[in-house]
DNA sequence: TGCTCTTGTGGACGGCGTGAACAATGCGTC
DNA sequence: GACGCATTGTTCACGCCGTCCACAAGAGCA
């Protein structure tokens, strides 16, 4: 045993795990203070560290920051996922597809108001196509949230509900809904909202995608 | 003349009007890099005058961001104005109802696109219902955006195209949609996509909003 | 003229990200 | 087992930031 992770003092001089607790720290400042709360030496000093240590395992803060991100992109497709394991299967193609696409969206908010810091961080990187699919950014399944949107996307055509000529860049119609939602939802106007009025809000919006895709 | 603004140099202790010139640094400083540019100290560098005399005329850092933060909504609510003010009237109620919602729509994203810096910096402050309504974020016709946004959706109702039964909450739904792809377009996935592409994007997004209200 | 309120200045503090030089350590090689 | 080297953590230092406090310069009114 080379590292005394549980008082915080170090036996030895290596930690053993700089970069596995410097991440966990970030993700623990994300989840309580959002992206700007991701503080180099402040992670540092959880993994009771000097400032400079994070330096041999991430480039800058930015770097940090990045590895934060797709952790909570991880943590956004686990979510979903969760949504949707826990829907009841009814054998009919049509409706099962259709709450599969709908699970993807509440998992989306719910995720959004039960942990705003993780899911602010999630997209306080501007990413790209490429980023969106990538691996660290998986949940359980191996799947991004893009990925898991695309699926049920993929899922509404098979099942004969979504016309083959709409598919192309549906994605992005109703990741734009539900994605704008959930920040007004966290951030904007409709902070105040009670569980209750978001989900029903949800649910309309959700309903509103489906019908106009 | 009690200042000399052209040099930088001021001739008299006095400025004159620091707030209007720190306040005009700041909606700079946000065009160029968003929310986190708007730094006090560059600021007053640019008024020419010292750090704390800002503290004169805001509270602190976040005071002098709110208020680049109304300004930045407000210019988003004159260039929504504008786009609607091309529009050719049809005399047709019900087009021209449906022509001036969307033009809120396209404005907004429109806005996004030309000027991402502000328009980032015109969310940054987490708001309320109350904030959304304050004057300071209004345009040339005294609307805030949110205002112009509901405006909109009470044409449709007038005009028979939005049944009132599912008018209340609507601009939530609207807003939602296109707030989230202009966000997906200037700091998403879809950053790198050209002019001719995000305009068939948005005026979709439009056209699903209108048929799924 | 002198008093007082307002507005700008100067100096200082602690916190941040980060670069350079240095030190402790684990590991592969003889 | 001893040696040398690449890795990883430390120390010191710099410049930036927001902000507090004491002070000074000017404006306006008595």
């Amino acid at each position: 045993m080379s590292t005394d992770r549980t008082g915080g003092e170090r036996a030895t001089y290596r930690h053993g795990d700089l970069r596995r607790a410097l991440l966990g720290a970030g993700v623990d400042l994300a989840r309580v203070g959002g992206p700007t709360a991701v503080v180099l030496r402040e992670a540092t000093r959880r993994a009771g560290v000097s400032p400079n240590a994070a330096y041999r395992h991430f480039a800058d803060r930015a770097a940090l920051l990045g590895a934060v991100c797709d952790a909570a992109q991880s943590a956004l497709a686990t979510a979903i996922e969760a949504e949707q394991d826990a829907l009841p299967a009814h054998g009919d193609r049509v409706r099962d597809a259709r709450a599969r696409f709908q699970a993807v969206g509440t998992g989306y908010i719910r995720f959004a108001r039960a942990e705003p810091g993780l899911f602010r961080t999630a997209f306080a990187v501007p990413d790209n196509l490429d980023a969106s699919g990538s691996a660290a950014r998986a949940g359980g399944t191996g799947r991004t949230p893009f990925q898991l949107l695309a699926d049920a996307l993929d899922g509404l055509v098979e099942a004969g509900v979504l016309p083959t000529t709409r598919r192309q860049g549906a994605e992005f119609l109703a990741w734009a809904a539900v994605h704008g939602l959930a920040t007004l939802l966290i951030d904007g106007p409709l902070r105040s909202l009670d569980n209750d009025q978001a989900e029903q809000l949800s649910q309309r919006l959700v309903l509103m995608v489906n019908e106009g895709l």
